[in-house]
Parts: C-alpha cells; sequence; structure tokens
DNA sequence: TTAACACTTCAAGTATACTTGAAGACAAGT
DNA sequence: ACTTGTCTTCAAGTATACTTGAAGTGTTAA
C-alpha cells in the first residue's frame, strides 16, 4: 500500500505539517503509525479522512464537532442515528449557508457596479450614480465572469 | 429622523449589545452619537452600515478588511480604484466561496444517504451499503428538501 | 428614598484553530 | 567525524472576534 510522509501529506493538501500534528493530537486524524525512526507514516485512508476533515471544516464544522463524527463512526451501529442526525443537521447549515452567501454575492455585485459607475463619472465626467439606484437591482454572474444588469434596461459597454 | 437604542439594534440584527460597542471601538461603526446621558443613539445610516457589515461578514471578509473598506468610502474620490479593487476580489473570492460550498454539501449529501442507508440496513436488515457505490453519486436538492439520486447505476471509471 | 434597570467605560478574559520555538533524534552526504 | 536536513515532542504563543466583569452614572417606578 501507498505510504506518505508528513512532508508529502502536508504539500497534498495545502497546509503545514503542524496542521496535521495538531489533527492528530486533536483525535480528528487517528491510527497515524510511526516507521523505526519515530516519523509519521501515512496511507490512502489517512488522505481520504484528510478530504472529509477538508469537507466538512469547509462547511463550517468545529474541530469538536468532527472529533464526534469521527467518534461516531468508530461504533456506527450504536451510533447510527447520531451519525444520521449530525449529517443532516449538516445538510440544513449548508443549504442556509448557500441562501446566505448568494444574497451576500448579490450585495456584492450591486457594491461593485455602483462603484465602477462612481470611477467612471470620475474618469469620464458625467452623472455621479446614486446608490438608491442600485439598491434593487439583480446582477446576474455568468460562468464566463460576464455580469449581466436585469431591473434596469441600461447596457454597459466594456 | 427614527431612532435607535442599542437594545433595539441589538435585537434588530439579533446580536448582543457588546458587539455594537465592540464594532464601534473598531471603527468600523462610525458617527455613533450620544444622547444628554451619554447613552448611544443610532439611526437609519447605522442600520446600514450594519447591513452592509453582516453581508460582507459573510462573504469572509475581517474587521481588517471591513475597516479598510470604510475607510476607503468616506475618501471615496480618492480611493475609487481601492474600493473596486477590494470588491472585485470579493467577487473572486465568494464566486470560488460559492463553489467549494457546493462540493462540500455534494460530499454532505452522499454521506448521508450512505448513512441513512446503513440504517436501514440495520433495522430492517439486508446488504450492508458499500462506499465505493456512493463516491461517485450525484444527488440533487430539490426545493422541498427531497433529495433525488441520479446515476444509481452508473458504471465506475467513467 | 430606595430599588431596579439600562446604560456607560475600560481592562481582562475566552474560544477556536492553529503556529512557533526549543531541544533533541536520526539518516545521508562530504 | 561533522554538517545538513527532516523529522520528533511539548509547551507556549498568536490571531481573530468577540465576551465578561467591575465599577459607576442616570432615569424611572413604588
Amino acid at each position: 500500500m501507498a505510504q506518505y510522509t508528513i512532508r508529502q501529506v502536508a504539500e497534498m493538501f495545502g497546509m503545514p505539517t503542524s496542521t496535521l500534528r495538531y489533527y492528530e493530537e486533536e483525535g480528528i486524524l487517528t491510527n497515524v503509525t510511526k516507521n523505526g525512526s519515530g516519523q509519521r507514516i501515512y496511507t490512502e485512508g489517512h488522505l481520504n479522512r484528510l478530504r472529509t476533515i477538508c469537507c466538512f471544516k469547509g462547511t463550517g464544522m468545529t474541530i469538536a464537532q468532527l472529533k464526534a463524527f469521527f467518534t461516531y463512526e468508530e461504533d456506527e451501529e450504536h451510533h447510527i442515528d447520531d451519525i444520521v442526525n449530525l449529517l443532516q443537521e449538516r445538510r440544513m447549515y449548508v443549504r442556509k449557508q448557500m441562501e446566505e452567501l448568494e444574497k451576500d454575492y448579490a450585495h456584492v455585485l450591486r457594491k461593485l457596479h455602483y462603484y465602477s459607475d462612481i470611477r467612471e463619472s470620475i474618469r469620464e465626467g458625467g452623472t455621479r450614480p446614486d446608490w438608491c439606484d442600485y439598491r434593487k437591482r439583480i446582477y446576474t454572474d455568468q460562468e464566463d465572469g460576464q455580469v449581466y444588469v436585469e431591473g434596469k434596461n441600461i447596457k454597459k459597454n466594456e
């Protein structure tokens, strides 16, 4: 089975080696073996665990919650309800997060367009934009990074 | 103009009064006046500022970045490029966040279905699910909270 | 008048998630 | 043998964002 040093794993996950030791100490990265001279050896299983850690952390889970989850997993049969509950709660939490992020993104886009237009009015002269006109506008951000305006038929150049 | 006490504002935004004082001290909630007996008076402008703070914080901005932004806003003409740059960076950051959140959500859904099926197999008996079968499945979460499965019979190594 | 209550300041404390530093072990290269 | 480099442990330090506690002021209600 493939083996990895702490440096290699840290490299793969874009984190310092200290974080890997920290996760181990916190009990969320378990069963790390050591070679003859005491150095850590990681295997595929650890990489999978780390992927799960990164995923869950990305959804706002704390180390304590991760620990609870992995502890439940160790005694799956007995804690199956705890596991399902935890994941269900997480699902709802992430959905709420996504909704709020979308709202916040819309706000950022409005602000961005407002200030872009202000910049234009400073450079080119012309009427200074009024925030009131932007408050209710909807900007749709496409895959290509282009931004289109809805709600007011103002066509942007650029 | 409508006025609000610290308690009312805290209530509106679902935060303790201490946070409002903290934001003021950090210089991101500015121009808060006091009444005759030294108590804070908030107006509509402060509520708008707080809405912006909550939005930007929701996108992962730190207090320091918020401070920078509002400082730039005070001298808009001179810092218009800084403002636009900051907002553009924020736009990209949030888009990346949304992408990752979606991936993490998919992972949570897969895990949730895996363990739900395990629970079922424990209760009802039957074949114990294998994580390998879930790793590449796509679960689509509908508005109603129902989750539908796609690619249930997909071939691996596609 | 006295108690309750809501506010004030300011300093210190807390929670989370790491990060850093000191001191030492071990393997390879010169 | 010595130096370099990478690892080890363990304790202490850091960053961010608040939160809490002590001590005091001012307004209202009995």
